[in-house]
DNA sequence: CACCAATGTGTGAACGATAACCTACTGCTC
DNA sequence: GAGCAGTAGGTTATCGTTCACACATTGGTG
């Protein structure tokens, strides 16, 4: 800055002023700042900027578990904010290994260490707080995308319980009264939401649950294994806590000759782009997850800059009706 | 810093001893500076650090596009050792727009104004060579995600034309004469490698290329207009520029009637953890993305720490064959 | 014409850390 | 017992920037 300062013959600081805006510099001194700024190729350096000023305009993203559709797109919005509000992301995805939590526990380190301004956690799973307690210990603000609003910071989510009673509606509407949950990771807290709007649903109306079939992954592999595995006779649909889960049960099912929508129908949730082009297509819910991880960004910044705590941001669910779902044959209206 | 050195009773200095490891340090002093920094919750400051170090352990990683299944495991990968080498990762992922360019430009200035040590570029275009030459300027090391090796700069890249290979080598061994190629954007080194690869082994065999079917997106929407779009009835096989293409063109394909592998066999490339569901399962080509950001991670790396230039780093792919491929048809075989 | 506000610029200290340099003590060797 | 290597720790300057403050000039006002 002081090469700047020279060639222009002025001070650093006269640089700094121009480049911060504030304070008064002379307008043919901002000439011949710039003139110098670009013939040196001088670019500051917001590190040591943000020494003095003891903000980075930096936030962290941790993320935990797969990088599958929904966390993709949540990256790519928070990126998009990043971009417009000229911050700076920082990524840490840890991925499920034997010791995950001390791994989470070292990239939280490094982050704060970095001097970030937040973070924002995708939580998968309840435990998270305390990591979060012992290694944030309200350093920073914290902003959590959780399945569920949670008491003790702020956190922003998919609908899960709106995603299971839109996706229950529409079955119960179609007229299944057998309807099985194909569930996601047991320690999810988006699986455990959407099952018990499955569970809230049935109840409603007084109907009984059916076992519920452990997916236990976010995957495909999961849904075609559960599909496989389970004996379906007298369930007439399927509610499968994601899209992945439930392209793995269309194959089981067609695998094994059991016909989508005629003898069973299968609901999904996140309308990922390629669910339209399942066979059959399939009725999903969709959430946008670029939309959750902007509002996720704009949420930890302004809490940044104003220090309030705010409510549980809720994204909003739509049910996608495609044709993987219809009303149950004969066979199963008898079999109630 | 100062505040841990008076409370073990020793300089902040000798604090700064201890937390590098370079100099020596009385074993009791370490254990007084130790219990000081837990009693303070001290965590060092980095960006302190790197401002007189002029290292920030930091790498970039720039992504344009859109944020699919490749990108998001190159990501991780990447991330996954960022962790292990206790590095920082930050990631500007700018999505397909309308002044692409200097939004591109804009994230590469802030990076290098956050110091970054080296920079990865997923390149979608060839272009990007022109933006890196005027905002990097050779001031930190690129390694470019690239669908071809480049001459300028180190890069990395699945190898798309073995990709091209191997899938059609597979189509030409079942026996398929007609062969076409559905085209991911026109501007991705990824898809014309392949293209160039579908080109290459048919004119191995002296046998005429087929129009081009162009999807221009990686997605499968793409893939399915195309496939709606397109006349097919001379056609046996269809070489699709990835999976998602190939999904599109599979329902595609079932809309209009068409039995796959019976009267057309399609080919993907990715294989992500969805095709093997697929109706019928697709067969493929694989790549290890996450592998490849684990190497070009690695890549840039070495290249800030040694300086050398490295040659072109080229990820395996593997055929995988599934049930939408298969000899075709007598009716194709005489229409040859 | 002295005074004041507005404008324009420079000086020194500080942000939190590290490196170079310096001092001091111990124990061993010749 | 002088010299030296090894150990232990303090002092000072510095990285690139910003802030608080001081200073200088201008033009208008009472």
């Amino acid at each position: 800055m002081s090469d700047v300062g020279r060639l222009a013959g002025v001070s650093a600081q006269t640089v700094s002023r121009f480049l911060t805006g504030k304070g008064y510099v002379h307008d043919e001194t901002r000439v011949r700042i710039q003139a110098a700024i670009e013939e040196l190729g001088y670019r500051p350096n917001r590190i040591a900027r943000s020494l003095h000023i003891a903000r980075t305009d930096t936030i962290g993203l941790l993320s935990a578990g797969v990088m599958n559709y929904g966390a993709a797109q949540t990256l790519a919005g928070m990126s998009a904010r990043a971009q417009a509000t000229d911050s700076t992301l920082i990524t840490a995805h840890v991925s499920d290994s034997a010791d995950h939590d001390p791994e989470v526990a070292r990239a939280l380190e490094r982050m704060l260490s970095m001097q970030v301004d937040g973070i924002v956690v995708t939580a998968r799973y309840g435990d998270f707080g305390r990591i979060l307690g012992e290694t944030v210990r309200e350093e920073v603000p914290v902003v959590i995308i959780a399945g569920r609003p949670l008491q003790l910071q702020d956190s922003a989510g998919a609908d899960s319980y709106e995603a299971g009673m839109l996706a229950m509606q529409h079955l119960l509407q179609l007229g299944h009264r057998r309807i099985a949950y194909l569930s996601g990771p047991a320690d999810s807290d988006e699986s455990r939401e959407r099952q018990r709007a499955y569970e809230d649903a049935l109840a409603a109306v007084s109907l009984p649950v059916a076992p519920i079939i452990v997916g236990g992954e976010w995957n495909s592999a999961a849904g075609y294994e559960a599909g496989l595995a389970h004996d379906l006779r007298d369930v007439s649909a399927v509610f499968c806590g994601n899209d992945e889960l439930a392209l793995g049960f269309l194959a089981a099912a067609r695998r094994r000759g059991i016909s989508v929508p005629h003898d069973i129908s299968v609901v999904g949730v996140d309308d990922m782009p390629e669910a339209r082009f399942f066979a059959p297509p399939l009725t999903t819910v969709r959430f946008d997850f670029a939309a959750l991880g902007e509002r996720a960004f704009d949420m930890i910044r302004r809490r940044v800059e104003t220090g309030l705590r705010q409510e549980h941001l809720v994204l909003p669910a739509e049910l996608i009706v495609r044709e993987s779902t219809a009303p149950p044959a004969r066979a199963h209206r008898r079999a109630r």
